[in-house]
DNA sequence: GCAATATGACAAATACACTTTACATCGAGA
DNA sequence: TCTCGATGTAAAGTGTATTTGTCATATTGC
């Protein structure tokens, strides 16, 4: 899976930091699934596209 | 997360295992992630999307 | 009644998601 | 230069996803 985090972060200035907050996650995992060390479980996916208010296949791509 | 997956397998007339060999996972991972016991991984997620031909988001639910 | 199929569930093992703590590097600004 | 915020990564620990194997139950066809 690849995925646009780092584009959909950038466009809004967040940091990683930033972003980590609001999902209520660690900001090392919004580091590792923004380089694609791992892939988020669903339920963060869905948080996720919350956050950027959009659907999870427009954040997330098969590869 | 709740999920149709019942009601699509029920529609296209197919057993736990046969969605379980589309999806090339184990029929108690589908039994699992059916009765809720778990959710599938975002790749999962993402192929049992591909095989019902439709959304993530048409799929499963925030709960 | 019997075999076959479908479903639900559990246990043990492995792999992966996620946390905390910590360290290193880089760029911007005082 | 010194500091500070942002980023990348690593190790160790916890929890969850998934596997294989197994069992119980219900349903259907012969």
């Amino acid at each position: 899976m690849k995925n646009r985090l780092k584009v959909l972060r950038a466009e809004r200035d967040w940091s990683q930091q930033d972003l980590a907050d609001r999902l209520e996650v660690s900001r090392q995992s919004v580091n590792a699934i923004e380089t694609g060390r791992y892939d988020p479980s669903l339920p963060l996916a869905f948080k996720i596209a919350d956050v950027f208010e959009t659907q999870i296949e427009d954040i997330f791509l098969r590869d």
